[in-house]
DNA sequence: ATGGTAGTCATACTA
């Protein structure tokens, strides 16, 4: 059985991506977020067509979450159980006033079983700098995810909730700490949230099968962050005990971050279960030789601006 | 030193 997630960066914009991912990799299940969709306007033939259902859950503009199974998918539960979520879709009047922000008003929980397992997609919020109202918010929201998988999650149920947390959870998951996303993904308290949930019994299911540094599954679009493999362990599939026991692998694949049309900033996380299933190759040890240069490359350059300005 | 790309919709915004 292979599970996976993926934040997608608009369903609509990557659909023909998303296809070929599907048909690469094989998924039983896949977590997808930023579909940016409302549930109206998301395309279900392409995902039927390969025997998937979809569940999604999706306030229009930003955001969106959905699942996509083909071992059913049954008891959907979206935004924690709290009640709708506010409408962002074209047309909509949306304040944007930092302090009106509120990320329980958006779409970034959504929530189903499928073959015997409670799967939940999650789109963690992205806080932007350290100490704004949307970084209080993206602490409070985990307070609430936290909150939720303490009463719904029992840790002998099979469970995996996956998605973008927007938090790398240890320095050996980004490029350089002081250098990511003004303070934000790496501060403690972040980081103090993420290990909650794995105080609480849930196993980050990439590091069961993977100890390397230097795996991340965000880039920044910008100044060749990929290719000199700048970025960011964010994406993750956290399991409860009878789910990692299964843990027979784990990849990021690169291979998804690449080429046209224009790729996601984010590549697909995906864990199998009992047993390694169609395999892939996410290209990772080809491309480290490269990383090495350019990053060498990268440091000199740094040294003789640093020269030329002292 | 700054900004660099890509998504939304059609302008600044979000990331």
């Amino acid at each position: 059985m292979r599970i996976a997630t993926w934040n997608v960066n608009s369903l609509k914009a990557r659909l023909e991506k998303v296809e070929w991912w599907l048909d690469r990799a094989q998924p039983d299940v896949l977590l997808m977020q930023e579909t940016k969709l409302t549930d109206q306007e998301v395309p279900l033939m392409p995902f039927t067509a390969r025997g998937y259902e979809l569940v999604h859950h999706g306030d229009g503009r930003w955001n969106g979450v959905a699942i996509v199974s083909r071992l059913g998918a049954s008891d959907v539960i979206t935004n924690f159980g709290d009640g709708p979520v506010r409408d962002s879709g074209a047309g909509a009047a949306v304040s944007l006033d930092e302090e009106d922000f509120n990320p329980f008003d958006e779409a970034r929980m959504v929530s189903a079983v499928c073959g015997g397992i409670r799967f939940t997609s999650i789109y963690a919020p992205n806080g932007r700098v350290v100490g704004s109202p949307f970084y209080v918010g993206k602490l409070a929201w985990f307070e609430r995810l936290a909150r939720w998988v303490a009463e719904c999650l029992p840790v002998a149920e099979p469970a995996v909730i996956g998605g973008d947390f927007n938090v790398a959870p240890t320095d050996a998951d980004v490029w350089a700490a002081a250098r990511a996303h003004g303070g934000t993904h790496v501060s403690p308290p972040e980081r103090d949230a993420f290990g909650r949930l794995l105080a609480h019994g849930l196993v980050d299911g990439y590091r069961r099968v993977h100890a390397e540094t230097g795996r991340y599954t965000w880039w920044d679009y910008r100044a060749g962050m990929f290719h000199k493999n700048y970025g960011m362990r964010i994406d993750h599939l956290l399991l409860t005990p009878p789910v990692a026991e299964r843990v027979a692998w784990a990849e990021i694949d690169r291979e998804a971050r690449k080429g046209v049309p224009i790729p996601s900033d984010h590549a697909p996380l995906l864990v199998d279960l009992d047993g390694r299933d169609v395999p892939i190759d996410a290209g990772w040890e080809g491309a480290e030789s490269r990383f090495r240069a350019r990053q060498a490359a990268d440091r000199r350059a740094e040294a003789r601006r640093s020269d030329g300005t002292s």
